[in-house]
DNA sequence: GATAAATCGTTCAGCACTTGAACGATATCT
DNA sequence: AGATATCGTTCAAGTGCTGAACGATTTATC
């Protein structure tokens, strides 16, 4: 992952922001690996957890918030349903449409990732004194707003 | 890219970084495109200028450095000499050794290539508060030295 | 010195991940 | 009704990378 090496390229946040944050996103993967899941699944999961809370919600329109295709999702959806995690069924008013649902194993598969996520942070973020780690992550928050993602 | 959107998942550090990370090395690798570049090319230039200082250095070496197979060097290397900014020769030395140097073509490159992340790096910061942002870029300088970076 | 073992660069097959085109089933418009 | 659009699905293909295998060369061992 080490894509640069320069000074005056790993100088960059952008450079350093990719390096760190690929990183950390592969310390991540590693966890859920162990779950038998991928990264996007578990975004599947979460993803279907904000959209519908407590209902159900179509293949497509899940994919447009993921922001992947439509034939992604299937594949995503395949999985989850193997493993217990996501319901489907046609939708009774409109019979094109694979209503998607977490079932309670589901829910408590995305509560295990969100904790794995926070045991992440925590290993990144222990070493830090309280004042530079609450600007980091303000300024981060503010970051990831400007990119589009809900606070 | 917005793998997971989930308030409990969004809120942490971990996967802001990842999404943050990975658009900003997006941006930059748009930026490359038009050079007809890929980000790794850059990583290859950057490479061999910190190692040689002028000098040469061998594929297995940058690709030590790199952290990529050889394999991929030479399609990199391949790509970079067909442009004109890296010349290759036999070590007399030990003729099995391919010599990978710099021309001055590739210099130039190298320093736009730093140019634009720069320029990247600019419009990511340039709205924030003076002090949040060196605060922001001396922690995450802190995090790369963490995960092995060079400062 | 001769022969075995290691090293460097290269090619190539293959894997992981993702997309887009095409299609069947269903719904909507005129 | 019949044309058109939409949803989910399958499948072929593209990208980016790795690891195995090989030829050319060098180093180690007897």
């Amino acid at each position: 992952m080490l894509l640069v090496n320069d000074v005056k390229l790993t100088a960059t946040a952008a450079f350093r922001l990719g390096v760190v944050g690929s990183r950390v996103a592969g310390r991540f993967a590693d966890l859920l690996a162990e779950r038998d899941l991928k990264t996007k699944h578990a975004g599947l999961l979460a993803v279907l957890d904000s959209m519908t809370a407590g209902g159900a919600a179509s293949q497509l329109d899940v994919a447009k918030l993921m922001g992947v295709a439509p034939s992604l999702v299937v594949a995503l959806a395949d999985h989850l349903e193997s493993l217990g995690a996501v319901s489907r069924e046609r939708d009774p008013a409109d019979r094109r449409r694979q209503l998607l649902a977490l079932t309670p194993a589901g829910r408590a598969l995305l509560e295990e990732c969100a904790a794995l996520a926070n045991g992440v942070d925590e290993d990144l973020l222990a070493h830090l004194p309280r004042k530079d780690r609450d600007t980091f992550l303000r300024v981060l928050a503010r970051l990831a707003a400007a990119e589009g993602l809900p606070a």
